[in-house]
RNA sequence: GCCAAGGUGGCAGAGUCUGGCCGAACGCAGCGGCCUGCAGAGCCGCCCAUCGCCGGUUCAAAUCCGGCCCUUGGCUCCA
C-alpha cells in the first residue's frame, strides 16, 4: 500500500513517490532560536517525527534536515537576558531546544544545520541568482527579482501583482517591485528592527544590535536575508530536489513560496516535490505563539505530563487539521495514554504470567490484533491520520483488557502478538513509550520497595484492618504510585 | 479586500478526495449495571448529532455541484 499525501503544491491527496524509490529526502522549517519551544512547535515536530517514523518502517532510508535560524533580530533582541551576544542567545536556546526534542523523543533528525555556519553556501547561491539575472543589489543589499519568476505565487496562489510590499518600510525604497524580497542585507542590525522585539529587562537595542554578526560578500559587510537560508540548507545537506518539505501552516505565504522561487531559480530545478504544511495550534481560539504569549512551553509540559500525554495530545488530530489546546484536552490526552499503557501493562503481564505452551485460543483478541494490523497502515497511508491509528490502538487496548478480565486462561500467543503491535505501531511509528520506567536499576529498586509495602497492606487487609490498609494506600498514593486491587493481589503504577 | 484551510453530539475529534458498510469511529464528561470491604482500573449497556445555512444532482449525500453565513491562518517576525 503507497503512502498519499495532501501536496500544498496542487491542493490534493496524491500518491507518495519518492524519486528515489528506497529513499526520502525530508526537510522541516525549523526554529528561530529566540525563545523557548512552546507545544505548538511541539506540534510540528511530533507530527514530523512520526511521518519520519513511518517513512522508515515502511522501509525507506529517510535522510531529513531540520534547521536552525540563529542569525535574527529577534535573537539579538535576548542579548541582556539570555546572553551576552546574538551568537550566545542563539545558541543557549538551541541547546535548549535540543533538550526539549530529546525530551519528547523525537528521534534525531540526520542533520541540524545553522544559518551561521552556511553563509559562504548562501553567498553562493545569491550570486548564481544574480548572475541568472534573477537578483540585483541596491546599496550593498541583494533582492530577488519576482518580476523574473513568472511562477512565483504558484504554492499560495497568491497574485504579485495585489500583494503589499514585503520587508522593512525604508527597504522598499530600493526594490524593483514591491514584492521583491531581500536575499542579502547590507550591513549589521537596525537597533530599531530589535527593539521592536526586545523585553523591557533586556540590553538596550543598540547595544545588543552591536553584538549582531555580520559577514563579507561580494556586495560588501551584511547579514543574510530570512528566506534564503532554507533553500541553501535543504540543497546543501539534501539535494536540489527534495521530496518532502514539512513547515508550519503560517510559513505557506511568503517564507515557502520564496524558498520556491529562490531555489528553483537557482537550480532549474523543482524545489520539493510534496508539500505538507501543519496547521497552527490553537488555543481559546487563536494560535498559540510566542509573540501572543498565550503558550505553554515543551519544557514545562513535559516535565508535568511526560513525553507520552503531549505526544498523545498533539497525535489526536490529524496534522492538516485543527486543535485545541486547553485543560480539557490534555485532560482527555492524559485519560487515553493511561489507557493504552494500562492494557499494554496487563498484556505483558499476562503473557509473564501464562505457560509458553498454552493452547487456548481467543477469536476476538486474535481478530482485534489482526484488524489493528490493518487499521494502522490504513490509517497512517492515508496522509498520516494518527488519529485513526491511536483510535485502532485503543480498540486494541479494549479487546487486550477483555480477554484479560473474561479469561482465567490466556491466549498466550495472541497476548504477545497483542503486546508486539503496541510495541510496534505504539512504540516505534507513534513514539510512544510503553511500559516505561521498569527499565533501570534505580527504578527496579523503588518497585521492590512499593512491592514491600502493598504487601504489608494485603496483610492487614486479610487481617481485616481496613482503616490500617488505607493508611498504607493514602501514604503511597502521596508518592505518586496508584494502587489498584484485583483479585490476582494488588498491582501499582508509578 | 485578496489567498488558503475549516464549520460534525456537552467537550474533543475521525469520516468528506474514492456517494451507499455513517442508523456517523476512538476518547472525555454524564447515567445505569457487573466486579469490589472501600477506592481505582476494567467490562457491559445507555444518553447526546436537523453532519454551518439555503437550494440542486442522485435510487442513495456528512460526502458531489451552486450560493450565502461564520471561524482560523496568511498577505509584517512566527512551527
Amino acid at each position: 500500500m503507497t503512502v498519499h499525501v495532501t501536496n500544498t503544491l496542487t491542493g490534493e491527496k496524491e500518491p507518495f513517490e519518492p524519486q528515489d524509490p528506497d529513499s526520502v529526502l525530508l526537510y522541516l522549517c525549523g526554529l528561530t532560536v529566540s525563545d523557548p519551544a512552546h507545544v505548538g512547535h511541539a506540534r510540528a515536530w511530533v507530527h514530523t517525527d512520526v511521518i519520519h517514523r513511518w517513512l522508515d518502517h515502511k522501509g525507506y532510508d529517510v535522510r531529513h534536515v531540520e534547521n536552525f535560524t540563529d542569525v535574527n533580530e529577534k535573537i539579538a533582541a535576548r542579548v541582556g537576558e539570555d546572553g551576552d551576544s546574538e551568537a550566545d542567545v542563539a545558541e543557549n536556546y538551541v541547546a535548549e531546544t535540543v533538550e526539549d526534542m530529546r525530551s519528547l523523543g523525537l528521534k534525531r533528525a540526520t542533520v541540524y544545520p545553522r544559518v551561521s555556519e552556511h553563509v559562504p553556501e548562501i553567498v553562493d547561491m545569491v550570486e548564481t541568482l544574480v548572475e541568472k539575472g534573477y537578483a540585483y543589489e541596491a546599496n550593498g543589499s541583494v533582492y530577488f527579482d519576482v518580476s523574473e519568476y513568472p511562477e512565483y505565487g504558484k504554492l499560495s496562489n497568491q497574485d504579485v501583482g495585489e500583494m503589499e510590499a514585503q520587508g522593512a518600510e525604508d527597504a522598499r525604497g530600493e526594490k524593483r517591485n514591491p514584492a521583491d524580497f531581500a536575499l542579502w542585507k547590507a550591513g549589521s542590525l537596525d537597533a530599531d528592527d530589535v527593539d521592536e522585539h526586545r523585553h523591557a529587562d533586556a540590553a538596550p537595542a543598540d547595544e545588543a544590535a552591536e553584538t549582531a554578526r555580520t559577514w563579507d560578500s561580494p556586495w560588501g559587510e551584511g547579514r543574510p536575508g530570512w528566506h534564503i537560508e532554507c533553500s541553501v540548507m535543504s540543497t546543501t545537506h539534501l539535494d536540489d530536489t527534495i521530496d518532502i518539505h514539512v513547515a508550519g501552516q503560517d510559513l505557506v505565504f511568503p517564507h515557502n513560496e520564496n524558498e520556491i522561487a529562490q531555489s528553483e531559480a537557482a537550480t532549474g530545478e523543482q524545489f520539493s516535490r510534496y508539500w505538507v504544511h501543519v496547521r497552527l495550534l490553537e488555543t481559546a481560539g487563536e494560535k498559540m505563539s510566542s509573540s501572543l504569549g498565550n503558550f505553554a512551553t515543551v519544557e514545562e509540559m513535559v516535565a508535568e505530563e511526560g513525553a507520552d500525554v503531549v505526544r498523545t495530545l498533539l497525535l489526536s488530530t490529524a496534522y492538516h487539521n485543527r486543535a485545541t489546546f486547553s485543560e480539557e484536552t490534555l485532560a482527555e490526552a492524559r485519560d487515553r495514554w493511561e489507557r493504552l499503557d494500562r492494557a499494554y501493562d496487563r498484556a505483558v503481564d499476562a503473557v509473564d504470567g501464562v505457560d509458553a505452551r498454552t493452547k487456548v485460543e481467543d477469536a476476538d483478541l486474535r481478530d482485534a490484533v489482526a484488524d489493528t494490523h490493518e487499521a494502522v497502515p490504513g490509517a497512517m497511508n492515508d496522509d498520516f491520520n494518527t488519529r485513526e491509528a491511536l483510535a485502532a490502538l485503543l480498540e486494541l487496548a479494549n479487546a487486550v483488557n477483555r480477554h484479560v478480565d473474561d479469561r482465567d486462561a490466556y491466549d498466550y500467543r495472541s497476548l504477545r502478538e497483542a503486546v508486539e503491535t503496541f510495541e510496534e505501531f505504539g512504540g516505534d511509528v507513534l513514539g510512544l513509550t510503553f511500559g516505561d520506567g521498569s527499565a533501570s536499576g534505580e527504578a527496579r529498586l523503588a518497585d521492590e520497595a512499593i512491592e514491600l509495602v502493598l504487601d504489608l497492606r494485603e496483610r492487614e487487609r486479610e487481617a481485616g484492618n481496613y482503616e490500617r490498609a488505607d493508611e498504607l494506600r493514602d501514604e503511597i498514593e502521596a508518592l505518586g504510585v496508584t494502587v489498584e486491587d484485583s483479585d490476582d493481589g494488588p498491582t501499582f503504577r508509578r
